[in-house]
RNA sequence: GUCCCCUUCGUCUAGAGGCCUAGGACACCGCCCUCUCACGGCGGCAACACCGGUUCGAAUCCGGUAGGGGACGCCA
């Protein structure tokens, strides 16, 4: 059996940042598998649902990475056929017609509460005759759960859990109007996509077991389910969209590489020992859930399996071959993304990099950048690099190459140029005639300069690097001149010389 | 309130009865490198929620307490 997973939210915002890791641990899943992961939409919320959350959804994936096969189902198109199944369910005598006002149910809640009990429906039509059916109310249709004994989920993060048969209510599968439930539609669809695996965020755990009870009133085969923890905010409560979470293409617009993401995304909840920075290689073939094995078999010759060489049976819990998942929720920690994003800018390509940058400095500066900036930007980006931790501050580091004369320096580096240092500067300017212009040979020239005033490099160096790049850090100075260039240089120094 | 789940440095985590004087990463602090700021290197601060039990031995197994979270819709 080919391991098939999905990735279904409900297109109502954008894909904040909890279904983006359901996503990748999906995605994971069935890549590890060479399994198939398939993207549903689920949008039987006509009201909430919208084609621009559909759109927010897939073009949030694509950044991501995460490709899924398939076409894309949507949910809503199928619900004549959810409601067929429904009817079936009715006519074996499975599910039975309900016709509870809303007030009634109401009422059933408040009183469960009063009697703190658990806020469960127990329908009066369950039993009912049904000749006695008002007939000015539409009714819902119900299953028909067992009431005695308990439903258990082998959970494959979880592990075994059990509930008892009287926590859970008859839940709704179609409604008055006709329309399937969430409950309902999401196991018609797993089933009729072959889903093998659901692979979760934890707030649907009890979905589980209401799910499972679908299942066996449909007789269809109960897949296995793997609920992982959620995030939390820096508040410690859970991250939803009406609570701190963002969409994925926030975190791109603050600068974060994809990759970072993920690779944060993953760490979230899981690990492999003491792996921090994981390739997506890595993080594919590491990344599994326990296997689930069935009750082993009477007739199984143990003598053949003890013939059997040892690595036949790799043992999942090697730190190697697979990863541990935590049960309780992470926060979510901003400081930690933009190390991890530091790092991936670190290692990315100079082009790649620019390529993104040039878009934020072109806003910035309110045009388009010349040929000759993005050159020096290209040149510049080795040494801007593992100064960023996002592209954001990268593209603010990134600014003074590509800014026209004459700067503005900030403040705390307009009063490095004192009449003394604008002294020096002009001085320094006309003795800059190294012929290649390279770091190296700057350098020299310049410790020569300083040897002869009898200064300290810092004292020549600092009030430059305030007149080049207008600012009191930046990349080593000497790589910056390379960089601009002799003409931009010079120019620079001078106006900073006889700036006033 | 009811049911379920969870609890190791501030945060993410390693840990599967002796390898634990509890490891790593981020953050923070100090030192080194150094033209500034970073990067990098070295060092430091910092946790097994609590109480019992089992055991020669418990972060690890069991029970309880406390705390946190999730779910309790004709939403998904």
């Amino acid at each position: 059996m080919t391991v098939t997973v999905r990735f279904a939210p409900s297109p109502t915002g954008f894909l904040h940042i909890g279904g983006a890791r359901t996503a990748l641990f999906n995605w994971l899943f069935a890549r590890h598998h060479g399994g198939k992961f398939h993207l549903r939409i689920e949008d039987t919320d006509r009201v909430r649902s919208s084609e621009e959350a559909v759109a927010a959804i897939i073009d949030g994936l694509q950044w991501l990475g995460l490709d899924w096969d398939g076409d894309i189902v949507f949910q809503f198109v199928r619900a004549a056929h959810h409601a067929d199944i429904a009817r079936q369910l009715l006519a074996a005598g499975r599910a039975y017609r309900c016709y509870c006002t809303p007030e009634e149910l109401e009422a059933m809640r408040e009183q469960a509460r009063a009697e703190k009990r658990s806020m469960r429906i127990d329908s009066p039509w369950r039993d009912r005759d049904p000749a006695d059916a008002p007939s000015e109310i539409m009714p819902v249709i119900r299953l028909r759960t067992p009431q005695d004994g308990a439903t258990t989920i082998n959970d494959l993060v979880l592990g075994e859990v059990t509930v008892a048969n009287s926590e859970l209510d008859d839940l709704i599968i179609l409604r008055s109007d006709g329309t399937p439930t969430y409950n309902f539609s999401v196991v018609v669809d797993d089933h009729d996509m072959g889903i093998t695996h659901i692979i979760r965020g934890n707030e649907h755990f009890r979905n589980a077991f209401r799910q499972t009870q679908i299942y066996r009133a449909l007789d269809w085969p109960v897949p296995e389910f793997a609920h992982i923890p959620l995030i939390h905010g820096s508040d410690g409560a859970k991250m939803s969209k009406r609570h701190g979470a963002l969409g994925v293409e926030a975190y791109r617009d603050m600068g974060y590489l994809p990759e970072a993401l993920r690779n944060y995304l993953l760490r979230l909840g899981w690990s492999h020992g003491d792996d921090e920075v994981i390739s997506t290689a890595d993080a594919i073939r590491w990344f599994d859930l326990p296997e689930v094995l069935p009750p082993a078999p009477a007739e199984v010759d143990h003598q053949d399996l003890l013939s059997q060489p040892l690595s036949d049976f790799p043992d999942k819990r090697d730190k190697h071959l697979t990863g541990h998942f935590a049960r309780s929720p992470a926060q979510f920690d901003f400081a930690k993304l933009d190390s991890v994003n530091a790092h991936y800018i670190r290692e990315a390509d100079d082009a790649r990099v620019v390529e993104l940058v040039v878009p934020r400095l072109e806003a910035m500066l309110g045009h388009a950048l010349s040929d000759v900036a993005r050159q020096r930007l290209l040149r510049a980006i080795p040494e801007l690099k593992p100064r960023a931790r996002t592209l954001v501050e990268l593209a603010e580091k990134a600014a003074f190459y590509v800014a026209s004369r004459p700067i503005s320096p900030a403040a705390d580096a307009a009063k490095l140029l004192t009449p003394e240092a604008r002294h020096l500067l002009g001085e320094l300017g006309g003795g800059l005639t190294a012929s290649d212009w390279r770091a190296t040979s700057l350098e020299a020239q310049l410790r020569d300069f300083v040897t002869e005033k009898g200064l300290k490099l810092g004292a020549v160096a600092q009030p430059l690097r305030a007149a080049l790049t207008g600012s009191t850090a930046s990349p080593g100075i000497f790589e910056v001149m390379e960089v601009l260039g002799r003409d931009e240089t010079l120019g620079r120094i001078a106006d900073a010389a006889q700036s006033r």
